[in-house]
RNA sequence: GCCGCCUUAGCUCAGUAGGUUAGAGCGCUUGAUUGUGGAUCAAGAGGUCCCCCGUUCGAACCGGGGAGGCGGUACCA
């Protein structure tokens, strides 16, 4: 009772792993996005929209012989009870979209899709638990030349979002020859955990080189940090044989295939993986994406719906956080075939593949390049006496009718506020007429950025008072016109 | 999940063998420079020193626990 009862306020703060944007960045993206669907629109794939929620079993999410959906989603139960997640990315999705309206689709069905989509897990260096992906996708196509497609038609879509040929490359593998090699070394794909964790260690490769790889094919290997991971517990005859596999990797696919196939001496499946994978190639070559896109044996890919050719994209220059620091930065998109997907609803096999393109992990990477544009902000219009707002705001109306966004300045403050404000905002010019003017008729058109620029070179006071050359004093009627010219239109 | 590092003003960071009013730079606000952002000068605002518990006459500083951030590692269905 002694002390002074407080009253109760909730801390400001967001949700682990989910952040604000605004501004410049949602600029970025919506024009990314943009030229993102503009490629996939130019191969013929249509939008398409499905809600943030699904019902668990149609994502397919359910833990094991546990009546509570996955770790990992994002999960809620309904009034009814029923379990609805957020989608973890959009492809289980289309295939519910596409079971659920199978009639009545041309197939093969082509789509693209912009979605926010969320995953609960942990954050970690440009990766959040709530991001856009941006996917394309095709249903009902066996073809590897639909695989191909995809494959350039993804390195087309990372291209036309900022990062040229040079900054990306493309590895491409398949589930088959992964079977295959594992058929080889005595091991079943569906088998066990141990099939996995083999997998998981090839995945590793790239960054941990031979020696951590085999470490984790064999005992285990122990980090940097000090924690232990256990291994898969593979023979030195058969971890010497995933290695050779993972080494069949070169710049000809040509020669990557035909070691791997060596590898995986005969294996069926395996065979079948790198027939397909060599149509691939040979189409990637003939339409000039060879240089970006090559056969990698060390790529996997986590989902494990995927059911043949798997592809991703990593950038090939060094990404610094924050405080400079390199990071180990992951894939900025990637892809593959799943021809089981839909089957989970119709009962029938239902052949897709497609690409999905990290729009978050992209616009990092080149914001981690510098090359963020500086977004220019609207003509502002000054508001120096209270009862001119009208007049103040016809001059804003008119420069909107000629596609110029304009604002008039609606605060409290006087005109040097109004000024910095207007500096903040990132406007390139403001329009005045005060009291001086509008004795006269005239407006004043003052060039920020010209102003700025000036301003570096004045050295005394007397000069900084004196020039005003950034600006112009018009009559009202050439406003608009002067403000174009100051914006170089 | 596991390992490590970190958490003092809006930002970047100092700081003290534990001892009354916790600092700097930048930023911000206001003013000066005959109505003007960016130069210069002056003044000012702004901090539960992440939170809780403990040790102590006294803790931002020591101990324990927790949270958050960063990085690595695992997982990523």
């Amino acid at each position: 009772m002694a002390k002074k009862q407080k009253s109760f306020r909730p801390k400001a703060r967001r949700p682990r792993g989910f952040r604000d944007r605004a501004g410049a960045e949602i600029l970025a993206e919506q024009a990314m996005l943009r030229r993102i669907t503009a490629v996939y629109a130019s191969y013929g794939f249509a939008p398409l929209e499905t809600p943030a929620f699904e019902y668990t079993d149609a994502l397919g999410k359910f833990l094991p012989d546990v009546d509570r959906p996955n770790q990992g989603v994002f999960s809620l139960q309904d009034d009814d009870e029923q379990w609805m997640s957020l989608r973890y990315d959009l492809t289980a999705p289309l295939a519910r979209h596409v079971a659920e309206n199978y009639d009545g689709l041309p197939k093969p069905f082509r789509r693209y899709q912009v979605g926010t989509v969320w995953r609960n897990e942990k954050p970690g260096p440009g990766r959040f638990r709530e991001f856009t992906q941006c996917d394309a996708d095709t249903v009902g196509a066996p073809a590897p030349h639909a695989d191909a497609e995809a494959i350039m038609m993804f390195a087309d879509a990372i291209e036309a979002a900022g990062l040229s040929a040079e900054d990306v490359t493309i590895r491409v593998s398949s589930r088959k020859v992964m079977s295959g090699l594992l058929e080889a070394i005595g091991l079943d794909m569906g088998e066990s955990g141990q099939s996995g964790t083999v997998l998981r260690a090839m995945d590793k490769y790239d960054r941990l080189g031979a020696e951590g790889v085999r470490l984790l094919l064999g005992e285990g290997r122990k980090d940097d940090s000090g924690d232990f991971t256990k291994g898969a517990g593979l023979s030195a005859g058969q971890s010497d044989a995933v290695l050779a596999f993972m080494e069949a990797a070169s710049e000809d696919n040509a020669g990557a295939l035909s070691a791997m196939r060596g590898v995986m001496g005969q294996s069926a499946i395996g065979a079948e993986g790198a027939d397909e994978l060599s149509a691939i190639a040979e189409t990637l070559d003939a339409l000039g994406y060879g240089a970006r896109a090559k056969i990698d044996p060390s790529v996997v890919r986590g989902l494990d719906y995927y059911t043949g050719p798997v592809f991703e994209a990593e950038v090939t220059f060094p990404v610094t956080n924050e405080k400079g620091e390199e990071v180990v930065f992951g894939s900025v998109g990637s892809g593959g075939r799943y021809d089981d997907l839909v089957k989970r609803f119709k009962g029938t096999e239902v052949p897709a593949v497609g690409c999905s393109v990290g729009v978050s992990r992209l616009l990092t990477a080149l914001a981690a390049r510098g090359e963020a544009e500086a977004a220019r902000g609207p003509v502002v219009v000054l508001a120096l006496e209270a009862e001119r707002m009208p007049v103040y705001h016809r001059m804003a109306a008119d420069l909107r009718a000629q596609g110029i966004a304009a604002e008039v300045y609606l605060g409290g403050s006087g005109m040097r506020a109004q000024l910095k404000y207007a500096d903040r905002r990132g406007a390139s010019v403001v329009v005045i007429q005060g009291e001086d003017e509008r004795a006269e008729g005239k407006v004043t058109v003052k060039d920020l950025d010209l102003g700025a620029k000036l301003s570096q070179t004045v050295e005394s006071n007397e000069e900084w008072r004196a020039g005003q050359p950034a600006q112009v004093t018009v009559a009202e009627g050439e406003m608009v016109a002067a403000v174009k010219r100051a914006l170089g239109r």
